[in-house]
DNA sequence: CCAGACGTTGTT
DNA sequence: GTCTGG
DNA sequence: CCAGACGTTGTT
DNA sequence: GTCTGG
């Protein structure tokens, strides 16, 4: 997934209570202790851009906003989060740029077919940080599949969905298995999905609003001046 | 052993 | 061109 | 993904 | 924290 301008909140479900499996049986991870105080579904914001729990900074994080589902499971930065610590982002939808003539790009805002709300399959993470409030910074990233054929058209990847009744699974604690978890996500329904041009505006992060998921006014072919071509 | 990465997208 | 920040 | 920087000394 | 590369 290039990028999404999405919803802020993250619906995550921390770990359970049997002892983590793997790697680090005694480490340190803020997440374990967080989540067996807190052993419930909750509502949270989280920082996009995933902080492993050993990270030195917070800086790492802006380099894994995407995991790709093929191999977050053994990647070391997320197959302790995919183990251990998934969640669900809720979203209206996400941008996707489309590589048009000369370079250029034209980006388009994809949503549900259906009207709904996508819930993006994602990863979170727990970092004792100083400076945050309570001491830690929650952080999480999505998990990217391959475009269905609908999608596919604008762009190659496309954010991993989880099906409602997945959800259950998806944020079970004691579901530590890779190979298991993976079995949960499947590919996204054909015609799931809707897709519409918008404007460029949203090629600049400091925009922000409700004009960026406005269609794009759609100009029709025979409209076009044959200056514009020049 | 220590140092450095730990990731994806897309573009050349 | 490449890296960082948003 | 796109936009913007690409630098140091020393001070708020 | 853990793995890879030097």
């Amino acid at each position: 997934m290039g990028e999404g301008r999405a919803a802020g909140e993250e619906w995550a479900r921390p770990e359970g209570g049997s002892g983590a499996a793997g790697e680090g049986r005694a480490a340190l991870d803020a997440g374990e202790e967080w989540a067996r105080a807190e052993n419930v579904r909750e509502l949270n914001i989280a920082r996009w851009g995933l902080v492993p729990f050993w990270a030195k900074d917070v800086s790492i994080g802006a380099r894994l906003i995407n995991a790709r589902v093929e191999t977050a499971h053994e990647k070391p930065a997320f197959r302790r989060a995919f183990a251990l610590h998934r969640c669900i982002v809720p979203a209206d939808g996400y941008y996707e740029w489309q590589a048009a003539g000369g370079g250029s790009k034209q980006p388009h805002f994809i949503r549900p077919a259906d009207g709904g709300v996508l819930a993006m399959a994602g990863l979170y993470a727990v970092w004792r940080s100083p400076d945050a409030a309570g001491g830690r910074l929650l952080s999480c990233t999505i998990l990217t599949t391959e475009a269905t054929d609908d999608v596919g058209r604008i762009h190659d990847r496309m954010p991993m969905l989880v099906e409602p009744e997945r959800f259950a699974a998806w944020l079970d604690p004691d579901l530590t298995d890779p190979e298991e978890v993976r079995s949960l996500l499947v590919p996204a329904a054909e015609g799931r999905l809707e897709s519409y041009p918008v404007s460029t505006a949203v090629n600049k992060v400091a925009n922000n609003g409700p004009e960026l998921v406005r269609p794009l006014p759609q100009m029709g072919t025979s409209s076009v001046s044959p200056l514009t071509l020049f």
